[in-house]
DNA sequence: CTTGCTACTCTTTTT
DNA sequence: GAGTAGCAAG
């Protein structure tokens, strides 16, 4: 079996599966089969080398891979061996690990696993309790500051203070600590850093930790952040066996703490590294990977690996520019019906990839209108809608009664009289007194009006407390839907009441497929899923989905929608370098997606705010090589003033922008800190006027025409 | 305590 | 333009 698996690898790929052990850095390239390295190389581990397998550690950035890595590996190796590798997301290995070890960690081990939407709740209550404005300190921005210091595991004490903004955020981090803990929760960053903290702490989990796993392994090592670095090198600190696998081309995740600089790192701390490249790619045509390559060769600071292919050129790269964004719509549902007729691909071939969200709604109106199935990643996600929160939030009680954010979400829906006073009262009952809510409606320590209603709940609660180990999951929630009268309270005839008792029913899928798994394990599971891992591989239609969600999958056909100034590039990244060098290897994920054919498009027009605006095309058209293109891109664009030229020759009746404002495209400007400049464009705000303007430093930036003092020359 | 209305922010990207 | 937070009335 495995002599089959290595007979098909090609010698560099070979050479990478069977490398001497020791610190190992594969650079792979797009398309070059990474994915497949890491496989074989875990086989080649358990079959030559005869490694047991409950001594590997293979760390993938999806539950999706980790699952297709599981199915792959026991097919080579036989089912129960593949399944006794520890395998999953940092995450979910994290989580694991201080299930395992949670009273070392100082943690219960049913702690429950906070989302966003969870933790933005949690600093408003910190907020809250530090009498601080949330109109003035935004919680959002709080959340922020929070998990970007616990991925560089800084603790609020070491939070360096310099200015009193900061000293603020040290104060809510602090206290936001608090209220996780005495809620017996963790938010997904705690997972990787409480962990880390754990290995630091304690000697004995450390060391059974090192000398269990005699090798680790990361896939996707560029986007890792300093306490997934730590992480893993510490479990690896005795054997130091780490193979990691990745391509610092492809980082996109730095805005959620990944620091491709580990590259670095991992060399610096380990002197002997192997580093093996794999600069063959087996997935795209030449013509895509030249696309590729001319977009990222752009970027500066890097170390230039060049691809090739043996496949032959394939068709051009298709470029087209439409009016709207229905247009642009429209134009991808007529060609990939186009496609599906000329037999070039099956609906299930096809992706289409946007930059945000926000985007996705009109391609999928337009499938919709053309009665098309499509299958779309993320967006209102599943676990993130209302009724899934809530009957979620029942169980996460029964598994652990200190959670009172989820407290907070059920005590009164359905409506049962209990309102946000009579909860606020419970909680301070319960803190002055240093216990749980729960114990405090149990010892009946509530007074006043609804203390009936509270009587009621406890009685409920309680009963499902008893039933938690009795029941499993399945049963539980439905012993649960029936109690609260969820199901009466959801479904009130209309369509949208039954779409929501729809989902509550799809959950309970969910809920009924973990057979007799603890509850505690349902909702770790639960919390952890990832947006691609619903990604439906038998249903033949096209996807939709972001840039971001595209990382590791392959299409024949890929349409990347919005490629212009300010949505790809995305507007925050305008004026950041940084940022922009993000945004250009976001593009190049995009491309090296696609395996045959690949359409480029934006439109002139877009709206956003409800509001009609014009878009200059994006810079990463203007550095596609022409001859590979069908279709032309327009030159000068985001930084020149021929947006007046564009806009008269393609869009004749575009009436909504030509608001009377006081500035104009093309118009010189003075601004007295800025210097000269040339208006690229101005909206008309409710009693001002915000106005973009490309000035001689060569950068542009938005200002208000009241506020900046603009002048006219 | 609940319901309904108004005003206001908001859009990157996600485990 | 939409979803939500905050407020007033029932």
């Amino acid at each position: 079996m495995t002599t089959n698996l290595l007979d098909n690898l090609n010698p560099a790929q070979r050479q990478a599966v069977e490398v001497k052990d020791g610190p190992v850095l594969v650079i792979a390239g797009p398309g070059s089969g990474k994915t497949r390295v890491l496989t074989s190389r875990v086989a080649y581990l358990l079959e030559v080398r005869q490694v047991f397998p409950y001594r590997i550690m293979a760390v993938t950035f999806t539950n999706k891979a980790a699952r297709e890595m599981r199915e792959r590996l026991n097919k080579i190796v036989g089912a129960s061996r593949g399944s006794d590798v520890m395998m999953g997301t940092f995450h979910s290995i994290c989580a694991r690990i201080l299930r395992r070890d949670a009273p070392a960690a100082g943690l219960d081990r049913d702690f429950t696993i906070y989302d966003s939407d969870d933790q933005l709740k949690v600093v408003k209550s910190a907020l809250d309790a530090l009498n601080l404005d949330d109109k003035k300190y935004k919680p959002a921005a709080m959340q922020n500051a929070i998990s970007t210091a616990k991925n560089e595991l800084i603790t609020p004490q070491d939070l360096k203070i310099e200015t009193y903004y900061s000293e603020i955020v040290k104060r809510v981090y602090e206290k936001y600590n608090a209220i996780l803990r005495t809620n017996n929760a963790l938010d997904f960053d705690d997972l990787l850093m409480e962990s880390v903290r754990l290995l630091q702490n304690s000697q004995a989990v450390r060391e059974k930790m090192q000398e269990r796993y005699l090798h680790v392994l990361v896939d996707e090592f560029q986007d890792t952040n300093i306490s997934q670095y730590n992480l893993v090198n510490m479990i690896a600190g005795r054997h130091r066996n780490l193979f990691c696998v990745g391509d610092p081309d492809q980082s996109i995740y730095k805005w959620r703490g990944a620091d491709y600089r580990n590259v670095k790192r991992l060399q610096t701390d380990h002197p002997d590294l192997e580093v093996v490249a794999l600069d063959q790619n087996y997935r795209s045509t030449q013509t895509i990977l030249d696309t590729a390559m001319a977009i990222i060769k752009k970027n500066p600071n890097r170390t230039h690996i060049k691809l090739f292919t043996e496949k032959g050129p394939g068709p051009k790269i298709v470029v087209r520019e439409l009016s709207s964004a229905d247009d642009e719509a429209q134009y991808v549902i007529d060609t990939i019906n186009e496609l599906i007729n000329q037999k070039a691909a099956i609906a299930g071939d096809i992706a289409v990839m946007y930059r945000t969200n926000a985007q996705s709604r009109a391609i999928e109106e337009a499938f919709v209108r053309a009665g098309m199935p499509y299958k779309l990643v993320g967006a209102t996600r599943f676990y993130a809608r209302k009724e899934v929160k809530d009957v979620l939030a029942y169980l996460r009680i029964v598994n652990n009664p200190a959670d009172s954010v989820s407290l907070q979400r059920v005590i009164n829906v359905p409506a049962r009289g209990i309102g946000d006073k009579s909860f606020a009262t419970l909680d301070e009952t319960a803190r002055a007194a240093g216990i749980t809510a729960f114990e405090a409606l149990k010892q009946n320590k509530m007074t006043g009006r609804s203390i009936k209603a509270l009587a009621e709940f406890a009685t409920l609660w309680q009963k499902w407390v008893n039933l938690r180990d009795e029941m499993n999951v399945g049963r539980l929630f439905d012993q649960i839907i029936t109690d609260s009268e969820y199901r009466e309270y959801i479904n009130d005839n209309t369509e949208e009441g039954n779409d929501r008792w729809a989902n509550v029913l799809e959950l309970r899928e969910v809920a009924l497929a973990a057979g007799d798994a603890p509850l505690s394990d349902f909702l770790n599971d639960v919390a952890l899923v990832s947006e691609s891992d619903n990604l439906e591989e038998t249903v033949n239609a096209p996807v939709m989905l972001t840039l971001h969600a595209a990382k590791g999958l392959e299409f024949r056909c890929v349409f990347i929608v919005g490629l212009e100034e300010g949505i790809l590039p995305h507007s925050r990244s305008l004026e950041n370098p940084e940022e922009m060098e993000e945004e250009r290897r976001l593009m190049y994920v995009g491309i090296t997606r696609a395996k045959e054919r690949l359409y480029l498009l934006r439109a002139f027009q877009r709206s956003t705010w409800g509001r009609s605006d014009i878009a200059a095309p994006s810079r990463f058209l203007e550095d596609l090589p022409p001859a590979l293109l069908d279709g032309k891109v327009r030159k000068n664009s985001a930084v020149l003033s021929n947006v007046t030229a564009w806009r008269v020759e393609t869009t004749p009746a575009l009436g909504s922008f030509n608001r009377a404002t006081e500035f104009k495209p093309g118009d010189s400007v003075y601004h007295q800190k800025f210097g000269e400049g040339i208006v690229q464009r101005s909206i008309r705000q409710r009693d001002d006027e915000e106005v973009e303007v490309t000035f001689n430093d060569g950068r542009t930036r938005r200002l208000s025409a009241g506020i900046s003092g603009l002048k006219k020359l």
